[in-house]
DNA sequence: ATGTTTGCAAATCCTTTGCATCAGC
DNA sequence: GCTGATGCAAAGGATTTGCAAACAT
């Protein structure tokens, strides 16, 4: 099911963007990750898809951060997993990171309404939380004690 | 108005860890501040209040990665502003930053209470949110446009 | 044709590490 | 006195930048 990425290129298109190859290679391959990715990851991505493309790190990074510019991709500090990039589109979820045991739970953008409702209302601010980080204590670690 | 580098000091003595003059004059500033602090505002706060001791860029990362590691600081990715850091302990307060002008306004711990019943009713999830930043467009910038 | 984007290499910035010395308990 | 913290210098990693060549519109 490749709708995701073929939206985003249009989007850019209709800005008046232009599409090459490396931003289409980045695009596809952002749309097609079920996961937020690191910039290796990324590249690894890439790479395996089109072993003949190759892509400079630089490049890379020139457009996630032009992405990230026109608002089309989140950018989320993992903390010790690292820097992580996504589409805007799909249905927004977000993480649980335990402090304790590094594990990561996947939580529902939902669980933001609430939030995004009182700081427009509060705040007159429009938040975009495309994708949070929030850490903490798992049930496990809360329970089994820990290191 | 001492008291928070003072009660710091004690929470850490009575962890059994060692206080020496580096962690001291660290913890210090961090009281001091009204604000968060990136590592080279923590710096020169320093070499401010103590110009004959000076402190390596070294001891400031180990002692605050130890401070973060035994629940006494945040670390918060600020984007653009680098990473800041700052005593857990005071009333909290959290950030909103706009992606257009890069202005920042301060929130209340508040509005993050809501937040905090959710996950923990949920997912089952104790989260440390002791400071977030999120991102967005204030009420100016959706006003009077863009650059 | 024109203005943008790319790739390479090098620069820069932030953070961590090895190791000998020094300080807290 | 023993254990762990500090400082220096150097390593490491991630991200950015300058400039010529390649590309999209």
């Amino acid at each position: 099911m490749k709708g995701a990425e073929m939206d985003v290129i249009e989007q850019v298109k209709a800005q008046g963007e232009r599409v090459t190859l490396p931003r289409r290679l980045v695009i596809e391959a952002l749309g097609q990750a079920h996961d937020h990715l690191t910039i290796s990851a990324l590249q690894r991505h890439i790479q395996a898809e089109h072993p003949d493309q190759p892509m400079s790190d630089t490049t890379i990074y020139r457009v996630l951060q032009w992405l990230k510019a026109i608002g089309l991709v989140s950018q989320t500090d993992m903390g010790q997993a690292g820097t992580v990039y996504a589409l805007i589109d799909r249905p927004q979820h977000h993480h649980l990171i335990c402090l304790n045991c590094g594990g990561t739970i996947t939580i529902d953008d939902a669980v933001f309404e609430a939030l995004r409702a009182t700081l427009s209302a509060q705040y007159h601010f429009m938040p975009r939380i495309d994708h949070m980080a929030i850490y903490g204590t798992c049930e496990r670690c809360a329970d089994g004690d820990n290191s």
